[in-house]
This record gives structure tokens, C-alpha cells and sequence, in this order.
DNA sequence: GGTAATTGTTAAGCATGCTTGACATTCCTT
DNA sequence: AAGGAATGTCAAGCATGCTTAACAATTACC
């Protein structure tokens, strides 16, 4: 049982935290909006304190992710954008799984897409991305899987989705799956 | 943007904790091997101290998910029990998915369950149970498909799967998703 | 029944990540 | 250049979840 013990601590061994992930992710917006962020805006874009950021901040600087200029303004450096590459790439790509290919209801795939962006390996992004290429492409099979297992989903669409169902669903996994 | 500021927080408001999740499986499999666990075994078992052990099974206990009878053995509530089948539930289907689906490497592929077991909605398992059962099934388009996705992966086997090549991947994927 | 080992609990400490309040610094405006 | 507002930082506090060490309660065994 020795290996269990180590599997479920690895939770807490992450590349980055999730908090620290949206602090790039809301400098890179910042930067993709052709503005240089303070840390203030930081703040007020996630909803946190001034001294929140600024501490996070400085802990963000001394892991080389995050530099700051002359005129306090904040820059990502070659690694924080690396880090932002490949969090955001992966919300994205597990967004829309959920969404177009699962027909999972858009709020709920965005925040599913949202709590395990930063813990699923680059592997696992990877494999999602050529499966949702593949699923899209012209493909006949693609095309024809695609259009039956929307079909087999049409018994339990997004409006009868409440808690029951699906937690009858759940339940029955273990036996079902 | 203030949407964005309550999205990212919802990673911490949970039904459950990582942590308080496996404490909760750990109890649940010693009841299925016929055993009645104590704090010490469940502290073994998760390669924690007692002093942790004592602590988060009080909190259990407080949350109406664990009880104590009078020889100091852990059993699961009926509530108790509920949260362990659904996240058990999503973390076996999700490991399904990704190592019998995606091709994701086993040992990846559990990790990456581990992590997120607790964080999936139950909408997102309910439909990825859908999904393999459907991929799982005789229907001809779900087999062709499989056979036919399998073959856009075989190019990149999970022998060649280095950090290199995931990376490359996640970082193309902004444009070509 | 008594000793010894095991088990449970408590206390203090550490790390993370947030809070508020006070203070320092910087910048803008006049 | 001076005043006032905005911004950055520090200190103290709270919550979670772990640690070790000490102590208490229980169990096991002779």
C-alpha cells in the first residue's frame, strides 16, 4: 500500500499552484490586450487584495516567472509564458472536450476546465488535443460516432441533468462502467 | 471581468478536500476488505501522522461523514459513503478514459485521475461514463472510430511521448485546436 | 492485577494563501 | 515644488493541513 500513500500526496506536487497559474494567466491577458499590468490591476482582476498580490507576486519573481520594470509594470518571463502556454492550452482543450464533443452544459465545462488546468499532465493535453482533431475532422468514422453517441446522450440532455441523475449515474458506475 | 474573479476561486469551494477525500476512500476500503479501520490504520494507510489522522477525523466526523462506534472503529455514514462513491466513481472513470480511450500512459493516467477526482461536476461524469460506454459497445461507427483514431496516434507512441514533444503539442494547440 | 506497548489527543510549529489596517512610496495635478 | 490620491509593502490574524513531541487512555499479555 506503500504506493498509494505516495500517488494521493502528489496532489500538492504540482509545477504551479492554482492560484499562482491565474496570476500569470491574468498578466498574459493583460499583455495580450497590449497593456502592462501593475499589481494592483492583478488584484482587482482576481478579486484579491493589494497585499495578496503583492506577496504572491514577489514569491512569482523569486521562481523566475514574473519580472517586474522600472516603472513596477509586470512582464512574464520566457518561463511564466511557458507556464501560461501550457495551463491555458489545456483548460481550453479540456473546455471544449467537454462542451462540443461530452455536451457538457458551457458553465459547467468552463469551470470543470478551470479547477484542473493546471493538474493534468502534458500527456493527457496532448492525447485530448488529437482526440478533438480527430473528432472533428471529415473523417466518415469520426463523422458517424460523433452523431450516434450524440444520440445516445439525447436520453439525458443538459435540462434533465439535476444532481439525481446524474448521481444515479454515478453510483452506478462502479458496477455499469 | 468580474466573472472571471468568482471562477477561479471556485477551485477552493469544493464539496470536498483532496485530502479529506482519500481519508474517506482509505476508511471505504478497509470496509470493503471486511476490516473495521481505526485512526492509526487509516494514518498508516495515508502515510500520515496520527496527530493528522486524529484531526481531519474529527472534522469528518463533525461534517456528519464519519463515525466512531465504542472500540474506536471508523465507519462511514450513509452521506460519508455517497461522497466516496462519487468521487471513486469519476476518478475509475476518468483513469478508463484516459488510458483506454486517449492511450495515456497507465501511470499517468492514474495520477492525472487522482488529481481531479474531486473536482470533475457530476455532470462531466456522467457523461464520460456515457462516452465509454458507447466506445466500449459494438456499435460499427464506435469501433471504426476508435480503430481509426488509435491509427492518428500510433505517431506519436507513448515511448516518444518526452516532454519535448507534449510541449510542443500543448503550445500549438491556441492555433490549432 | 500490573506492566508494557499501542493508540488517541493535545500543543506548538511550519507552510500556503488569503484578510484588514497601517504605513511608505510613487505619481499626478495644480 | 507641494498636496493628495493611488499604489506598494509590512504586520498581524485566520484557516487548512501537515509535522513532532509530550501526554493520556486503551489494549495486550504475563
Amino acid at each position: 500500500m506503500e504506493s498509494f500513500a505516495t500517488t494521493w500526496r502528489a496532489f500538492a506536487a504540482n509545477e504551479i499552484t492554482h492560484s499562482a497559474a491565474h496570476y500569470l494567466l491574468a498578466i498574459a491577458a493583460f499583455n495580450r490586450k497590449g497593456a502592462d499590468p501593475r499589481a494592483v490591476d492583478v488584484a482587482r482582476e482576481l478579486g484579491i487584495s493589494r497585499a495578496a498580490a503583492s506577496l504572491q507576486l514577489r514569491s512569482l519573481q523569486e521562481q523566475g516567472l514574473v519580472e517586474v520594470d522600472t516603472r513596477q509594470r509586470l512582464h512574464l518571463t520566457r518561463a511564466g509564458a511557458d507556464v501560461v502556454a501550457r495551463v491555458a492550452s489545456k483548460r481550453e482543450v479540456v473546455r471544449v472536450f467537454l462542451e462540443e464533443i461530452l455536451g457538457v452544459r458551457p458553465e459547467a465545462a468552463a469551470l470543470d476546465a478551470c479547477k484542473v488546468e493546471h493538474l493534468l499532465s502534458e500527456e493527457t493535453g496532448a492525447a485530448l488535443i488529437r482526440l478533438i482533431r480527430f473528432l472533428r475532422s471529415q473523417h466518415p468514422a469520426a463523422r458517424e460516432a460523433l452523431q450516434a453517441f450524440k444520440e445516445t446522450t439525447a436520453s439525458c440532455p443538459p435540462e434533465a441533468r439535476c444532481d439525481l441523475c446524474t448521481n444515479t449515474c454515478l453510483l452506478a458506475a462502479g458496477s455499469l462502467l
